[in-house]
DNA sequence: AAACCTCCCAACCGCATCGTG
DNA sequence: GCACGATGCGGTTGGGAGGTT
């Protein structure tokens, strides 16, 4: 237990938090099984839950429900992920609707451990951009000779630009031709691997 | 072998919205 | 129109699993 849940169930010792038992899950299917869903909170007590409705509600469509898949998100779902996402954005349940038995959760945590690593990697990449052009503004002036310099000038930010808004607009237009424009020019290795990187995951899945 | 790191996901929290009296 | 409880949603967190050093 940990100090919110410490602190909660000081509030109320009747509420269980936490992990949800073998024992709970059954309690909970055979009662949804029985009665059907219906007002969480009395659901709760009339099973005998030492749960609130929330989270009985929330156990029930990301892990009991019969029609829930879970894991194996396919590339083709990746993409419409992709695609719906950048129509609207982190409306998460929205975009599950439109992807049987995905709940909004897993899509959610889906897009957030792909995005936040991706984000990651581009704020390094825009830390290390901004970096470089002040130096090669001072290097503009002078002499053009570093290796570095070009990839970083190249950067135009169209698919990273202010880093969060810009996804939810450029994702859809992803593809090899988007890929390609970028890396016609063979010293910009830099920018490819980021680009590149960030396509194949979308492609492999991983 | 073990310490450390990273990734992933289940679950919680707070806020917004909806429904009802 | 208002108050209140229930539900839905999105953001965040904690911890386990697996990988790396």
């Amino acid at each position: 237990m940990d100090k919110k849940q410490q602190c909660k169930t000081s509030q109320d010792p009747e509420v269980r938090k936490g992990p949800w038992t073998m024992e709970e899950d059954l309690i909970l299917m055979n009662y949804i099984a029985n009665h059907g869903e219906g007002v969480w909170n009395s659901l709760a007590k009339a099973a005998g839950l030492k749960r609130n409705g929330k989270s009985c509600r929330l156990r029930w469509l990301n892990y009991l429900r019969p029609d829930v898949r879970r894991g194996n998100i396919t590339p083709e779902e990746q993409l419409l992920i992709m695609e719906l996402h950048a129509k609207w954005g982190n409306r998460w349940s929205k975009i599950a609707k439109h992807l049987p038995g995905r709940t909004d959760n897993e899509i959610k945590n889906y897009w957030r451990t792909r995005i936040q690593k991706h984000i990651k990697q581009a704020e390094n990449f825009q830390q290390q951009s901004s970096n470089n052009s002040e130096i090669n503004d001072h290097q503009a002036s002078t002499s053009h000779v570093s290796t570095m310099a070009e990839p970083m000038e190249m950067y135009s930010p169209p698919c990273y630009q202010g880093m969060l808004e810009p996804f939810s607009t450029q994702f859809p237009t992803i593809n090899p031709d988007q890929s390609s424009c970028c890396t016609n020019d063979n010293n910009n290795i830099n920018y490819w691997s980021m680009e590149d990187s960030w396509s194949m995951q979308l492609l492999n899945g991983d």
